[in-house]
DNA sequence: CCAATAAAATACTTTTTTGTCTTTTATTAT
DNA sequence: ATAATAAAAGACAAAAAAGTATTTTATTGG
C-alpha cells in the first residue's frame, strides 16, 4: 500500500504528535525506539518532512521535532503525498498512467470507488486527532 | 498499491482472458505488445503464474498462454495473492507486524474498513467478465 | 528425422528502495 | 568562549524490485 519509508514516516509524525504536547520537542532517538524503526532511516525522513513544512525541528540541546498547532491539523493523507506522492490518490490500479473516464481501465470504476474512500479517510485523519488520544488505550505504534 | 510485477500481470491475465475465447493460445510477444509491457519481464511473470496453477501454457509452433473454463474463474484477488502476497489484505496500514483487534494501531480500524471492501472487490473480479465484456467498448488495456 | 517455434529455466544487469555512517551546522548551558 | 547536544546534509552500502538476455526443453509441421 505504502512505501516502507511512508509507513514509517506516518507512525513517526502520529508519535510526535502525541509525545509533543506543549511544543515539547522530541529527539530522534526516543523516536525510532517509539515506532520501532531504524535510527538513521527515520532521521533521513523525518529530514525531509521537515524541509516540506509538514514538521517542525530544532537544533542543540533541548532541540528535536515538534508539531505546533498549526502542524498537527495535517492529515495522514498530507504525509502519504509528501513522502509517496499521489499516485495511491489517483494513480490507476493497473498501473496505466492514460486511464481515464474516457478511456478506463478494465477495472477503473471498481477502482475509484476504493481510492476515493480511502483518499477520504486519510484526509479526514488529522494529527490532532492522535494529540487528545493520547492516554486511552487505543493506538499502538510499537509492540 | 500492487507492484509493478504485480500490475503487469493483472494486465497480462485480463489481456489473455479477452483475447482467449476458444481455448486459442496467445504468445508472449502478442501479450506484450498488448498490455505494453516489457516483453522478457512478462514472459518471467507470466511463468510464473503458470507454475503457479493460475494460468495454462503450451511449448512449441501453435503454443502459447491461454485460459480454460476453471482458470478463467480466477479472481483479481487470486492473481494478487499470488504475486504480491497477502500482505494488501491482511496487512496492517502502517506496517506493523504485531498489529491486530486486541493491539491495534492508530489507524487499524480505519485501515480495516477500506481494506475490505478492497478485497470484495478483487474477489468478485473474475477474469470470465472481460471474457464477456471483450467486444464492448470498456476495458482498455494499452493507449 | 529435422527445422522452426514458443515456453521454461536460469543467469545477469540496472534501478530503486531501504538502511547506515560521517561530517557539518546551529543552539544551549556552563 | 567552549563543550556538549541535536538536527541537517550528504556520502555510502545492502537488499529488493524491475528489466534483459541466453540457453534448454517441448512440440509441431514438413
Amino acid at each position: 500500500m505504502f512505501s516502507k519509508t511512508c509507513e514509517y514516516g506516518i507512525r513517526a509524525m502520529i508519535y510526535i504528535a502525541q509525545q509533543s504536547k506543549n511544543d515539547i520537542k522530541v529527539g530522534v532517538k526516543d523516536i525510532a525506539a517509539g515506532i520501532d524503526s531504524p535510527e538513521y532511516f527515520i532521521a533521513k525522513i523525518l529530514q525531509e518532512l521537515t524541509r516540506k513544512g509538514l514538521l517542525l525541528s530544532f537544533k542543540g540541546p533541548t532541540g528535536g521535532f515538534y508539531l505546533d498547532k498549526k502542524a498537527l491539523q495535517c492529515s495522514i493523507a498530507d504525509i502519504v503525498r509528501a513522502i509517496d506522492g499521489d499516485k495511491i490518490f489517483s494513480g490507476c490500479g493497473l498501473g496505466l498512467d492514460y486511464c481515464s473516464e474516457s478511456k478506463p481501465c478494465p477495472i477503473h470504476h471498481e477502482f475509484k470507488k476504493i481510492r476515493e474512500e480511502m483518499s477520504d479517510m486519510l484526509n479526514n485523519t488529522r494529527l490532532d486527532e492522535f494529540h487528545e488520544k493520547l492516554a486511552k488505550d487505543i493506538g499502538f505504534l510499537k509492540r
